[in-house]
DNA sequence: CCCTTGACGCGTT
DNA sequence: GAACGCGCCAAGG
């Protein structure tokens, strides 16, 4: 892998999150080896809502928290794009976070 | 080249 | 158990 392929590493792994799923940041930067660096993966997926390829709003923070919604094209963007996948959203937050959480480690087999 | 900011996470208080 | 602070990495000014 190069080294530029950090960033699409992510987008990788996001592509693979399954609809009605989410994770988060972390677990993201973990699989990819590189887990201190959650925030790199945001930033990461900064660039990711270009790609409309990668469903950024499947990523969230540790706790389930909608913490990249004001960077969408609209804060509510993301909120409804979950929902629509039978994700429910309450107050920014993930409901049933861990139940809904798709872990890259486990679900890819590390 | 140095300083500040940021879609995070974990340890301590 | 909630609130606060520190650590990591990359990008922008």
């Amino acid at each position: 892998m190069d080294k530029e392929s950090f960033f699409n590493d992510v987008y990788e792994v996001a592509k693979l999150i399954p609809e009605g799923r989410v994770t988060s940041y972390g677990a993201i930067a973990a699989y990819l080896g590189v887990k201190r660096s959650a925030r790199v993966v945001g930033w990461a997926m900064n660039g990711a809502v270009s790609q409309h390829e990668v469903p950024a709003h499947r990523v969230v923070n540790r706790v389930g928290l909608l913490t990249g919604k004001n960077h969408f094209q609209s804060p509510n963007r993301m909120k409804e794009l979950l929902e629509a996948e039978g994700v429910k959203v309450e107050k920014d937050q993930v409901v049933n976070f861990k139940k809904h959480f798709w872990d890259p480690m486990v679900e890819l087999g590390l």
